[in-house]
DNA sequence: GATGAATGAGAATTCATTCAT
DNA sequence: AATGAATGAATTCTCATTCAT
């Protein structure tokens, strides 16, 4: 079946963890949600703190890897953040509550991915460096670059979370590719 | 005095909030960094909420106010835009844990400002619109250009508390400047 | 076959109990060491309670019959309780887990153990009072006699199970024999 | 006041301890009993095992003490054994409990003591020892006999406890140093 | 205003037991 | 007979809040 015990249990953890946040989400309401008894959570997950860090690292370590993937497909610097940022709006909207998820847990969680796992950010950055050797981006701190666009790209997406945007990410898309562009076209 | 029981209180509060979380903090950790009694602090909040929303609340608009004064003073969008990013790394440079704490509890805590009450981001926009108008910056979405624009002017700082840059924040400004220049000018 | 599931449970079990503790013992632990799913166990036990009583009735009052028979096999007093001795300590060597479990249950099984039913203690109570009868044993209160000699039987053992003692439990018979003997005796 | 919270959590403890076992007794009984909240436990012990430790460790320790400074005053070694009897006896039964739960918990215990800590077994062991080289003790392993002595010692009180012996513990005393005096003289 | 002991409503977690397969 | 997922009551512990002093 495709709703065995620990899906559901993920899927009810990931929406609550979203609306209410992590620590203001009880077992006791994880198993309501899931219509399960609390105990059954502990089957599948050690503690409540192994099923956020599953819900996390089962999540963003293999999109780095897509993205990573995706990037090696585009020729340019500029094609290669384009579709990354055209995976991630569509990401967001087919599964707004887990790109939401890992949104808000990102910074608390990222001690828990094994350490030299690729992450997302470093996609990014690893495609900004390569475009300033070939002079396809402007001389800059390649860190600050980096955040640069990282802030252009995950801040619709923030908003739109926070319901200061509204409508399909994918919309914004084409905007935020051109401001990429201006930002770091030479 | 300027260490009164309650600035004591605010300042013992506002360190740990951003040094743990809001919901990690306790008031018994509050008291104790405070060299207060657990029961005290309730001779000067209601509830530990309410410490929160003072903390927030009593920064925010205050900030909201000193961005609207500040961006009066310059004549151009550009200008108006510089003086806020110099403004605000100033602040950041100055108080890290009081920017902190507002950029941390920002989406959280939007609801217990009085509506209508001018925030940072309305500024912005404000801006922004005008200069789309005087023609200063390139037409576009509004909502978006704004969301761009702040994404731009926060990632840095939200980089720089994960650890991810460092250096005084003020350093950054210039890059940012430009970073804005070159996404909205027409 | 010599392994059941029945004895594996019994002898996972009795391991455990002794190692950990009857209540530290979880029906998992036990599931776990004897190779069988939980729920097996409630194949061949009413509940966890059934699987102790089990282990010390089983095993306590058939003890007490042996001590019995070995007894009546000696003619003197003093060697009838040597005889006890040597086949406790026999006993202890031979599979010091089972000796110890009943040493540790003891006290909160005896409710267990059918009214009635002879114990060891009985047994050495037993020959105390008639060895007084004959004048073998000095005049004093035969239940205190009995106390002190089953003390000077059981707290070498106590101490071996906790390891204030060691090597063979058998090696110390002699000196036990000789202090009851001293004890005893008119 | 005689009876501080503290006290309360404490002689509650201890009686259900006694009574029930240290692990079949829980925090909610002992707030019962103690007639305060639960929580309350917790401001004054870190956790359960805390105050069993305490209990054990604040008695344990001062009665190795005591023990050492009664026997220092008599002067042979029988005296000096007869005048722990005689006090432990009578500490039976001025407490009964408190002298069960150290019997009980003596073992698991143990490792709670500060490593180098004098305990009671150990002032039987230096009376026996001493009384070898002045020849008032027959020749015998050390530790065997001490053992041996405290299983004398001991069992009495075990068999009060279990409800096998009944009266005043003080009036087994003499047959008890008897024993003793018996196993150990040479 | 300040204290700090006490509260009690939950929180996460454990575990003997059940039951459909 | 055996399985093992699921249960739910019980357990230890936490913490914002209250209140007599």
């Amino acid at each position: 079946m495709t709703h065995t015990t620990k899906t559901r249990i993920v899927e009810a953890a990931l929406s609550l963890f979203v609306r209410k946040g992590v620590i203001q989400t009880t077992t006791k309401d994880i198993a309501a949600a899931a219509g399960i008894a609390e105990g059954t959570i502990y089957r599948h997950f050690e503690s409540k703190d192994a099923l956020v860090e599953h819900l996390f690292v089962a999540n963003y370590v293999p999109l780095a890897k897509t993205l990573d993937t995706i990037q090696r497909r585009s020729a340019t610097t500029m094609r290669k953040l384009e579709s990354i940022v055209r995976h991630l709006y569509k990401m967001f909207d087919d599964d707004p509550t887990l790109f939401t998820f890992m949104l808000i847990t990102q910074h608390d969680a990222v001690d828990k991915v094994p350490a030299g796992t690729t992450t997302p950010v470093a996609v990014v950055r690893k495609i900004i460096k390569e475009g300033m050797k070939q002079g396809s981006v402007r001389t800059m701190d390649p860190q600050t670059a980096t955040h640069l666009a990282v802030g252009l790209i995950l801040q619709p997406a923030s908003a739109q979370i926070h319901g200061e945007l509204s409508g399909p990410l994918s919309q914004r898309a084409n905007d935020v590719v051109t401001a990429l562009d201006r930002l770091l076209r030479p």
